[in-house]
DNA sequence: TCTGGGGTCCTAGGACCC
DNA sequence: TCTGGGGTCCTAGGACCC
């Protein structure tokens, strides 16, 4: 074969990810953040999900909790920003939609909000596609202004994997082509990259790996997938094909339906009265419900859990849940609620902090032609609902006692009307009262 | 005291990802 | 004082049945 000839591979799959992301869409908005050290944090400034490049110069650390580094981030001038949702998702939604017109419809999977895959196996024949690759790169920061990277591989593992040489080799020009880089330069590169840096091995998989010998990616490539698997597992038994260049995980075009839908928090105090937990599951359960409502499905499953705080090892600890499987599919928020608050009364035990609570609701399958249960919000009061939890999490996003109380009071308000028997003594019916309170 | 074997379903928990 | 949230997949072990 002549040097000059196109490389065609069986398949080509890119990895395309936003730098720093929320990061980055801050400075969209804020560009005297460009050039500064910033970083983003979770739901009650909890720890940081998001760091600019000058802030990891610094040292900080992802999901470092931001109490134990905020004198080290004061002394260097670091900016810390709360986290905001609905802008990163907005931005998300441009990103994806740019990078859209480069492939058809199947040949992209939105992975996460920051990432996507695209097929560009068919490209190969028509164009340079590491040439292809930088144009969507310079387009999005063009258009919205997000600096991105592409990874270029024969699988999706590889093209995880050439992404992140694209971010950590500058003279790539944010773009790393697997599939057409020398074997002298890939080896090398193979050799000096820590195996804990591939997509699909963590922590506790690179504890293990190393103990038997696998440091390098290298190592890992030379492995036999069939005693990996022994040793270890399935997943990691494709990861290893993967990095071979074996194919073994399709592009998901059309998103999966759902499989459970999880609402969960950290309570900003401890919490250790039945009462309370009482009061923020059932808060829970309406959030549950109402993604259950939103996907159009209906679940046999409600799985409460409840946990005191691990790092406070001082404390006695408990973990513990209890799932509750009903006869009928539902999507009914009374018997959700209802459940939820059974299932808790079967985990709760006194003498415990508890720090955090939440809620699974699985066994999930598309909603058909199901009678409307008697307490079924009309579609006027979920909205209102929404707009009701939207105002309780903005007045005490931290779950004091008096936002959660008007919360489940709204419930059972509306439960009041059917069976007369309301639980809590400063119940309201009215929902515009209710909003009007907020 | 002795106490099978195989299959299935469910629960609990671990590991990983972004 | 203060350590995120929302997912997926896999496995071990117990309960139960024949």
């Amino acid at each position: 074969m002549n040097s000059q000839e196109k490389i065609i591979a069986a398949k080509a799959i890119a990895l395309v990810d936003v730098n720093n992301c929320y990061v980055s869409c801050e400075r969209v908005f804020n560009p005297k953040l460009n050039g500064k050290p910033v970083v983003v944090l979770s739901n009650n400034d909890g720890c940081v999900v998001s760091r600019s490049a000058e802030a990891k110069a610094l040292g900080i650390k992802m999901a470092g909790p931001w109490y134990q580094i905020k004198d080290l981030a004061k002394k260097h001038g670091v900016i810390a920003l709360s986290s905001n949702y609905s802008i990163y998702g907005e931005m998300s939604n441009r990103f994806m939609s740019i990078l859209g017109d480069f492939v058809t419809r199947a040949e992209q999977e939105i992975y996460s909000i920051d990432e996507c895959f695209l097929d560009l196996t068919a490209y190969q024949q028509l164009f340079d596609i590491t040439e292809y690759a930088q144009q969507m790169r310079q387009r999005v920061n063009q258009w919205i202004g997000l600096p991105v990277c592409i990874g270029i591989g024969a699988t999706k593992t590889q093209a995880k994997l050439a992404n992140h040489f694209a971010k950590t080799h500058p003279d790539l020009d944010g773009i790393c082509n697997w599939l057409t880089m020398e074997d002298a330069v890939k080896n090398e590169w193979l050799l000096k990259t820590p195996v804990r840096e591939v997509w699909g091995v963590g922590r506790q998989n690179t504890k293990s790996l190393e103990a038997i010998g696998i440091y390098s990616i290298a190592d890992l490539i030379a492995s036999n997938p069939m005693q990996i698997k022994k040793r270890f597992s399935i997943v990691m038994a494709r990861t290893v094909m993967e990095l071979q260049g074996i194919p073994c995980l399709e592009l998901e075009t059309a998103p999966p339906a759902k499989q459970q839908i999880l609402y969960s928090r950290t309570f900003g105090q401890r919490m250790s009265d039945i009462d309370a937990l009482n009061e923020i599951i059932t808060v829970f359960a309406s959030r549950a419900h109402l993604k259950l409502r939103q996907e159009k499905a209906v679940c046999t499953v409600i799985t409460v859990f409840i946990m005191t705080n691990r790092m406070r090892e001082q404390d006695p600890q408990l973990s513990k849940s209890h799932s509750i499987t009903l006869s009928v599919d539902t999507d009914d928020l009374i018997q959700i609620a209802h459940a939820a608050r059974i299932a808790l009364a079967k985990i709760y035990k006194t003498g415990y902090d508890f720090q955090k609570a939440g809620i699974i609701l699985t066994g999930l399958s598309a909603k058909g032609r199901q009678a409307q249960s008697l307490f079924d919000p009309e579609p006027t009061d979920l909205a209102k609902q929404e707009a009701l939890m939207h105002a309780l999490e903005k007045v005490n996003s931290r779950f004091g006692r008096k936002a959660v109380g008007i919360g489940v009071s709204a419930m059972q308000g509306q439960a009041w009307e059917m069976n007369q028997k309301a639980r809590s003594p400063n119940y309201l019916t009215d929902w515009n009262e209710l909003l009007r309170v907020h």
